[in-house]
Formats: C-alpha cells, structure tokens, sequence
DNA sequence: GAGTGTGAAGTAATTCACAGCG
DNA sequence: CGCTGTGAATTACTTCACACTC
C-alpha cells in the first residue's frame, strides 16, 4: 500500500489504470506473473516507466521474476479505489448518456448507476434498465437521496454550468464532464473532462500533409486503448 | 500559417482545439477580440500558456489589443487542418457508435461520416441516417470505395485488433480507439485512445479519503470541458 | 498603458543505468 | 543471472518576466 505517496502525477495514475485492464486480460490468459517489460508492451509504455508508476507505491515485484498477475491487480484496485463501489449519476439521458450508461465495463469494475437525470419531460418517468428518469429539476435532491458520489454529465454545453452548480450543491466530489465546455468547480471538487472532438482534431492536425516542417514526427506517440 | 514548427507538444495541440471551441462561443457571442488571458480563463490555462501556444505558428496578436476572434478561428482551423471536410467511418454500431455518429458536433466541425460497419448480421442492412450498414467482412474493401480517411473504432477489445490490421490494409492513417485495449499499428499510423475506465477511475482515486498522504492534492486540476 | 511574443528560469516527467536482491 | 527499484541524467513542459509594439 501506498508509501507516503508525494507527487502522483495525473499521467501516472492513469497508467495505473491502464495496467490494471493488461493485467485483467492477463489473467484470463492464465499468466501468473508478468515484467515490467511485458506490462510495458501491453501498455505502450516502457519498462522503466511501469516500474517508475508502481514504485510510487510500493514494491510489488520479485527481482529476477517479475510482478504476481493477481496481487498486483488486486494492488492496482486498492490504489485506484476500486475495492468498493462507486455509486455515479447520470445527467443527461441522450444518445451518449444511453451509451454509457450500457457500457459493460464501467459495471465490471464496481461501478453502480443510482440515478439518472434529464430535462426533456417527454424521457421522464421512463425507465432504464429498471431506473427511472427523473427531472433535472430534482437534481439536488435527487443525488442526495440516492447516495451518488460521482456524476457523469453529457448534457450540452449551454446548460453545463447551470447543472454543475446544482451537482456540487449536493455534495458531488467528482465529475466526468462529457459536455463540450469548460466547467468550473470550486476547490475540492474534481472533474475529468472527455473532450471528443479534441481527441478528432488532433488526428487531423497529425494527418495533414507535412508542408513545410513535420509537424507529425513532432508528435509522440499518443498510444492507444 | 506554421512557421517551421518543431516540437510541437500533443499538449499544445489539444489546448488548440480547446481555444478553437473557446473562440466559436466567443463569436457566437459577438466578442471581436480577446486577450490571452481571457482566453486561458475560459480554456482552463494560464496566459503565458495561451501565447506559447500560438506562438508556436505564429503572431496572430496585436499588442496593447489581444487577438481578433474571427482571424484567430480561422487561423486555428487552418493549423488543426480543418479548413477542408474530413471522411470518418464508423467501425462498431452498438450504442456508442450510434450516440458518435449521431454527436452534432463532429458534424459542425467538418467531419463527415461516409460508412458504417458491424459484423452482427442483424445490424448488416439497417440504415442510420440513410447510411447502410455493411458487413465487417467488407471492411477492407468498404473503406476505400467510401473514401474514408479516418475510422473511428467502437468494437469489443477482442476483436480490435483484427478490425485494425484490416483498416490499416485499407490505408487509413487516423484511429479513434474506443476499444478498451491497446491496439497495434505501423509507424506512419495515428491512434488516438478515448479511454473511458480510465477516467472514471482517475476520478475514484483522487476521490478516496487521504489516509497517510495527500494524494488528491498532488494532482494537478484536469481541467473540463 | 495594455497586452503580445519570447528567451530564460524553473518544474515536471521520462529515460538511463546500475546496484542489489531472489 | 534476470529483473526490480531507484538515484542521476535527460528531456519535455510550463511559468516568469520583460522588451517591444500598437
């Protein structure tokens, strides 16, 4: 368990996460110990840099042997928090709302949807999976009573503020925000940001022809996954 | 236009098209010019960040002014290389492929979606949008006559990997992965990984109570939107 | 005066390289 | 003897601070 952890850099932990997935798929391959350099390749990553993530927290690998498959997935849990359940909200009952909300592995690792938010009355009162939607008015009060913790927001960009602030009235730490716009939170409250059409444009910028510099060899690799 | 750019960081590239969408909402909103600083508050950066930034294509500024809005736009369209339309396919049509083929704003930016595949024969024929679903058995094939040049990929882990041998035979240099696994490509080939565990579990561990150390606060601000 | 553009300074992240352990 | 764990070296990124321009 964590050494008096200092300075876990963002892209550190999301490695971590991205470890955890290898070392599920490893697992079911019946690997029961893997390197660093093996970790690495799965990962895209380099063998210096697993070992780097994972000593940020402990020492988990045998010299001359490698890592455990399964007890340094079950550390990755514990670092990462994922050895309880997580109860998320959904604001946003659209087609990305729809998408998430089915996605198979967001269940497989432990998290539980408790409530589901919407402002169009035409989808309130219907039911997902057995969860009713209810109204984007009863935001505050709806989170509240059903115990979320995490909210994940894809709502459109004009009314994200206005939904943010209800959120964090009640009492929501984090926020995965789907919605095209720049949140703000006061301290304390954390939001992850999936920017979609980022992540589209900076193929584009990478897939220009190069005119006059290569722009794209500048690029390191972004990986994948 | 980019003067002999090198070294330009993914980092930088992302916030570019973060100030692009900052800048749409600016017009929208009948600003005609904006300050570096102005910019970076609704960007979620710093000033000094903002004008690197551009500075690595050019001085698009007028000191003692700021930055025109509309000239501004243009120039980041053009560096992004979205002054021309872009043929995006769609390999994968669950939930998440509709709810992306469906998002307005990969539409409002220029990205056309010129094909569809799904190897789940009830799928094979169904038209979204008046596109017809084809058979990922004619993946290979079904790229090339569309024309498509980038792909966006919302399949299973498992067969992500074939799917993408078969894509990149068909030429194309641009992934959007979905796929939750890391999937292999030759050099020459972008990929650009949406990681969705990943980011809720970024969340859960910076969410968890600090038990010897302050984790939460080592991280620095992701940002939104 | 206000605000850009940019070298220089400061931080942070990654890679190297090797001692030390199993 | 293979592979981890980790300080040291390197590289990348960000922030500072100020000369310069409008």
């Amino acid at each position: 368990m964590p050494p008096a952890s200092r300075k876990v850099s963002e892209s550190a932990i999301r490695r971590l996460s991205i470890y955890l997935r290898v070392l599920e798929r490893l697992e079911r391959d019946e690997a029961s110990t893997v390197s660093s350099r093996e970790l690495a390749e799965r990962a895209g990553t380099t063998a210096a840099q697993v070992r780097k993530d994972l000593s940020l927290f402990g020492s988990f690998g045998k010299r001359g042997l490698g890592y455990s498959v399964d007890s340094l997935k079950e550390e990755l849990r514990e670092i990462l928090g994922l050895s309880r359940h997580w109860k998320v909200a959904l604001v946003g009952a659209g087609r990305m709302g729809a998408a998430l909300f089915e996605y198979p592995h967001f269940r497989a690792r432990g998290f539980e949807f408790v409530a589901i938010f919407d402002s169009d009355p035409a989808k309130i009162g219907k039911r997902w999976n057995g969860l009713r939607i209810q109204s984007a008015a009863d935001l505050e009060s709806g989170l509240k009573e059903a115990g979320a913790e995490i909210v994940i927001l894809t709502i459109p960009a004009q009314s994200a503020q206005e939904v943010t602030d209800a959120v964090v009235r009640a009492g929501i730490r984090g926020i995965l925000n789907f919605a095209p716009v720049q949140i703000k939170v006061p301290k304390g409250v954390r939001v992850n940001a999936v920017r979609l059409t980022v992540e589209l444009e900076a193929l584009t910028f990478a897939l220009q022809p190069e005119i006059s510099a290569d722009r794209g060899a500048a690029l390191r690799e972004a990986g994948a996954g």
